[in-house]
DNA sequence: GTCGTTCTTGAACGGCGAGCAAGACCGCAG
DNA sequence: CTGCGGTCTTGCTCGCCGTTCAAGAACGAC
């Protein structure tokens, strides 16, 4: 019905506290970032964030979602690329959510929200790696080296491998699942 | 000079500190375990905590100290098995921490002594897989397949990949580990 | 017995995530 | 113009968190 809907500003609000609190959990991780600084940075009494998202796992969720939408945009430039490339350019580009990451695996334990973010998350990684690859591939040997290829990328970000090293670990992944097209 | 030791307690309390901790830290999660439910544990005042450790974070870093030489005496056992067995092993006994290593992720970021311990134990590891190599390798190649291989078994733990999935994701990091002192 | 060290504690601090009830704001029906 | 009901905001409050501090109890050395 929509008997009373004001002109805009519900979803333009919560935009900007999506946006205040990317800002923040990007700065200062999500631990560190209180409900109530998002708030204040939105000009706004803190509980009104309640009224927004059900919890702080959700307002996580509204900036996780907004960057991964970008990240995928993003991905649209390298898709022609190789796959060392992709790989490359993947870890240089995640870097910036790099404490997010830990943050996502450390919740996922205690938020069903996040749990079930992080599950579809990966889902569309394997898919894209699948669908990068040359010809048809034996379906367990593919989920294996796309469960290494993911880890690994995972594992570059979160460890803050500096560029000249992660380039060749990027090189060895791509390597690895390009022989699997082309056995031999 | 020491002038006023008492007998013995004084390792012993911390000890079960460090006992009560573990257990919660493992059942129900780093953050989730409030200072104040161990120090009940161990029938002390919650402050009585912080005469035995600087902060939650020293506290976390002995139960992590504790647990990792269990790791590492347990690995006696395995030593001598070949290196997927190894690695399957791995992935099932650091099964139990697998809300810890999210956790340790997390503070690394904010914590300076987490971030120490950590980088020590990657270094630790490290220096094992290249232990294990039969054989002079290149530096860099072992470097990379190294970094390789840990951070997909830190992925398969944190993300909680079952053992029949876990196991040829070993294999594969074996073989490839494998190959790089018998190239051809 | 007294002194200094080793422990333990009660009380308090600022801040956290969150819930609740009151109310302000607003568009619409009468 | 008035009142109604949905939309949005807020002040207040709760219980808990990690941590600090000063006071004091227990104890060994002299």
């Amino acid at each position: 019905m929509a008997r009373n809907r004001r002109p805009q500003p519900k979803a333009e609000k919560r935009a900007e506290l999506v946006a205040v609190a990317r800002e923040l959990f990007l700065e200062e991780g999500y631990e560190a970032t209180s409900v109530s600084r998002v708030a204040k940075g939105a000009s706004v009494a803190p509980n009104t964030v309640y009224w927004y998202f059900e919890d702080k796992d959700a307002l996580f969720i509204a900036v996780l979602d907004e960057l991964f939408a970008e990240d995928l945009a993003a991905y649209a430039e390298v898709a022609g690329a190789s796959l060392a490339e992709q790989a490359f350019w993947l870890v240089g580009r995640l870097r910036r959510v790099r404490g997010l990451v830990a943050t996502v695996h450390a919740r996922v334990r205690v938020s069903p929200a996040i749990a079930a973010w992080h599950d579809r998350l990966h889902a569309t990684i394997d898919a894209v790696i699948a669908h990068q690859l040359p010809g048809p591939v034996d379906p367990g040997v593919l989920a294996v080296e796309s469960t290494i290829a993911s880890f690994t990328v995972e594992g570059l970000i979160t460890h803050d491998v500096p560029d000249d090293e992660a380039r060749p670990v990027c090189d060895a992944l791509a390597a690895r699942l390009l022989s699997l097209a082309r056995p031999g």
